[in-house]
DNA sequence: AAGATAGATTGCATAATGCAAGCTAAATTC
DNA sequence: GAATTTAGCTTGCATTATGCAATCTATCTT
């Protein structure tokens, strides 16, 4: 990602302004919005199932909660997820998938299927296969 | 990536043993594989016909002269990518992506088109097309 | 009222990236 | 055959991102 994520202020000026563009193919920009070792996993655990900070904190990798909370930030302002209130608990935030984040899915599917082929010790998780 | 880079003999001790793996999930082995701004943009290059250091360098995202270095070598010691002196020229070196490399194909099609359906100003670079 | 919990932010050390410059071996030009 | 150019790197250093521990605020539970 292109902006400094620790200044959060520089972060939202950023962030709603259109992305600096490093080229007009797609890889490239598909690496620009999730090209690194962590939104990935984030939206990972979505397609899983997960829908909570700590949830997302919870997975294997052991994301660092700075990181997961700008991530987060990231993926919604680029309509990717959205959070809702839980009803019952103010403190609560459900994160889910939107339609584009959902589009992910055989992106997703299609990466991990690699990974199992390609990478030793690597198993695809059974919940994966829901929701073709 | 895991490692640092900048110290080329740490790093060949590093790359020629087994990864530290975050965890057996399949997607988060491909991120540590080729999860950066700039890896998956070496192979795409090499997806579209391109096989020489000055012709990745040529590319529109402008990667740096050192980062292409570390991530040949990266991708060489994964059995991603392979090079072979040209035969007229001592100079030049041709790289090729290998079976597994190929197998990448489908993978970067999939991103790539969820990048032109969602990421507005790319397209497909036509020579995207070939070679299913 | 006191403590626990959810979802963060902050400060600081470490690591990765970006850029310019330099380097070496091979090829080309003069 | 000496000087220059080219290909593929490496090095040094500034900037940016990541990782970790500590802290904070609002809400919930006891």
């Amino acid at each position: 990602m292109i902006f400094n994520f620790q200044n959060a202020s520089y972060f939202f000026i950023k962030s709603s302004l259109q992305k600096n563009i490093r080229s007009r193919c797609p890889v490239a920009g598909v690496l620009d919005l999730l090209g690194d070792r962590w939104t990935l996993l984030v939206i990972r655990d979505l397609v899983l199932g997960k829908q909570r900070f700590d949830e997302f904190l919870a997975s294997p990798e052991g994301i660092a909660t700075n990181i997961l909370s700008q991530r987060l930030r990231w993926l919604t302002a680029h309509q990717i997820i959205e959070s809702t209130p839980d009803s019952n608990d103010g403190r609560k935030k459900h994160y889910s998938l939107t339609e584009k984040g959902e589009s992910l899915r055989p992106v997703l599917r299609s990466i991990a299927q690699w990974g199992i082929d390609h990478i030793e010790g690597t198993a695809i998780h059974p919940s994966f296969k829901k929701k073709s």
